[in-house]
DNA sequence: TATGAATGAGAGTTCATTCAT
DNA sequence: CATGAATGAACTCTCATTCAT
């Protein structure tokens, strides 16, 4: 640091261009924070999917992502931290593949159909993290501490969007009255469901293929008419 | 706990004859020793739903039964024993629960109610335990040790139970064709989800109410005809 | 806990006698209790003599004591807590001792003399505490935290004491007049270093010998008269 | 450290020529390397002085010299070089402080009052160091050490100045018979101690004003005569 | 030469499990 | 049997030290 800015200002004095050699290794440096960050984040994804929470070390995860465990900690504060980024930056991930995929909806049924099919695209490309994403809420008094508020919020905001989708369906009479929140919870609850059982069955053929199924089912229900 | 004490003081105090206390020795101890480990298996119901398995700890789950540490083992081999032992137990009741209900069904449809609300009633009335059931399998490396196949089972088979319903709706006609175990994947997945719910929000009215709600959503659908 | 309190009120119906088998057995884990408790600070005292608060490991300590090192923690919170209540334990012992020899003086002078020989005495009996003694207030930022204010307050009320009978020396005339605190103090001062030094000479002939040096040196000084 | 670096500026921007900077590098170079270490012996004299030899970290003790981490292992092997390096250099220091002063002297008792003048003052501009000086010894395992003769020399030969002082008073009949060392170790007590408690009193006035305070009691004691 | 990211040994602390009472 | 004190392995986190840049 203090090296460095010496270096800067005799060289800015001395009327070398900084751009070349000075911005650009600093863009380096940050780039290259930031990919061990996503190194670090990364196996932590796999091995929080695996163990949950408590039963997940930091040593496995800092040997998983191949650097010392002290390593972690200079990314992250403490465990917490770890879990609570990487369930961040992953909701923030999914909220805007789901925004993007939805923001070309032609119609409601269709920002439906594009919305299911985002979600189960998603976790099929993030099955582990899938896995924390369905545990969330479930360690009860690890979701009253404050810090997991952020968690709390981004699980919510994700539900807010389906509500939000269901209740435009309504209000232009495609859908029928009704709690929208409800629907969203119980949609919600099929394609996480579905997730489960298509990581418990091996994951034999695309979850995609489960689009059609899902939004079928939620929109005529099961009976024959 | 408390009803337990008595009892003994009772039965100190009315001074039973020696040899009534002798003819049936076998039968009391097997009583009682049944009745400690109903205690424990409570006390970790509560615990583990609240803080999950691995930060459950089995001094909190002794004291909550009011016993001492070392008393949980002798009555259950080891953690894992106790938190797989709680959960055949549970589910091994959640279905008695529901064949009992359901086997008053008149036809498939009406077959299926019984069922959403035998299970949301149940989840109603074993709120800790649902918390404990909502988190199966997601540790996965948990759930592939041998000592766990038995907790996969009891919940394959709940789930069997559902899909033969469907199953049977679906040979009647009532249902509409398809792969009756993923309508069951889904079906269950909408009840996890709305009793999860149910929980997060604070349990304001029965979750029995939503017995309809998910009936109707299942078999009409969402949509507006 | 329960068990045993079942037992009890048992007992206490069937007109036993509780004094024999009840009361003592609960005095001799009390005993046990603070037996071990003895231990571990006496080990700690040693250890943390030898290293000083951050360097002693809560391991050395256990094992000096002979016991595990989980077993340090059934007795104290933490490291913090074992270093202040071993201050507070020891300086509760000193001032005891000091009192107690001052409290049969004659008058203020003869109260020095008894003050600065229960002193020299104490450290003599207690090396390995006066290392931590002599240590007090030199790590600035600890002494600032609120659990150590009564290390502060034990290591004031020591000084106020002798404070005191310089104060009643100066009253009677027997002293001459001056700031009473200031002159603690240096008696103080004398009485450590000269402790540290016997120490650091390898202790050869009783540190007790030193009682009248001292005394003479802080009533007559050094001058030739 | 913003000295430093304005003298690089001023260099650079002067456009010193190359000749002149190579005429006598070695010197530059051995300059600049003094600086760099007298500026970590100060930043680590300050936090020695806060946290102790244990809890200081290289690392604080490197930013707080406005260094990197790395540097501070450029100009000392390890901590406990540092540590050591900075104790003997600050003895050096103090003691050549003495030594200047007493040499003055017109008579041994104008020595003494020489020499606690000097110490005081040192000790009054030299807070920090006054810290780890107080703390010598304290921790007798590393006391023990090889490494920490030179420490040990350093504060014996400190002390060893004050006793020949004494001593010559003694010759000259202006102070009583008796073990000087002991005389010196207790004169040094009273220093120490009454600096500690100026510093935990808040150095409220200079505590320059206590030497006369410190001769009197030295040299007459407390008693009135 | 200066840097600070990386490292891993080692510290404090917890807790499943055992066992003497 | 019931107990809970004792244990040590295992965890989280820190920091002296190294080394590529």
């Amino acid at each position: 640091m203090t090296r460095r800015r010496q270096l800067l200002i005799i060289r800015a004095v001395n009327g070398n261009s900084v751009s070349e050699e000075c911005v650009k290794p600093l863009q380096r440096r940050q780039r290259e924070r930031l990919q061990r960050r996503a190194d670090i984040l990364q196996a932590a994804e796999r091995v929080f999917a695996t163990k949950g929470f408590h039963a997940a070390s930091i040593e496995e995860i800092a040997h998983t992502a191949e650097y010392g465990t002290g390593t972690v900690y200079l990314y992250f504060k403490d465990k917490q931290s770890l879990y609570i980024e990487l369930f961040e930056d992953k909701m923030r991930d999914l909220s805007a593949s789901i925004h993007e995929r939805v923001r070309g909806a032609t119609h409601p049924l269709d920002g439906l159909r594009r919305l299911i099919s985002a979600r189960l695209e998603y976790f099929e490309h993030n099955r582990a993290f899938f896995q924390v994403y369905a545990r969330e809420g479930l360690d009860s008094d690890l979701g009253r501490e404050a810090r997991w508020q952020g968690v709390r919020r981004a699980f919510a905001s994700n539900l807010a969007l389906v509500t939000r989708l269901i209740a435009a369906g309504q209000k232009r009479q495609l859908l029928r009255r009704g709690d929208a929140r409800r629907l969203a919870v119980a949609l919600s609850g099929m394609m996480i469901q579905l997730t489960r059982d298509w990581l418990r069955q091996g994951e034999v053929d695309p979850l995609t293929n489960q689009v059609d199924f899902v939004l079928e089912l939620f929109l005529r229900g099961a009976q024959q008419e």
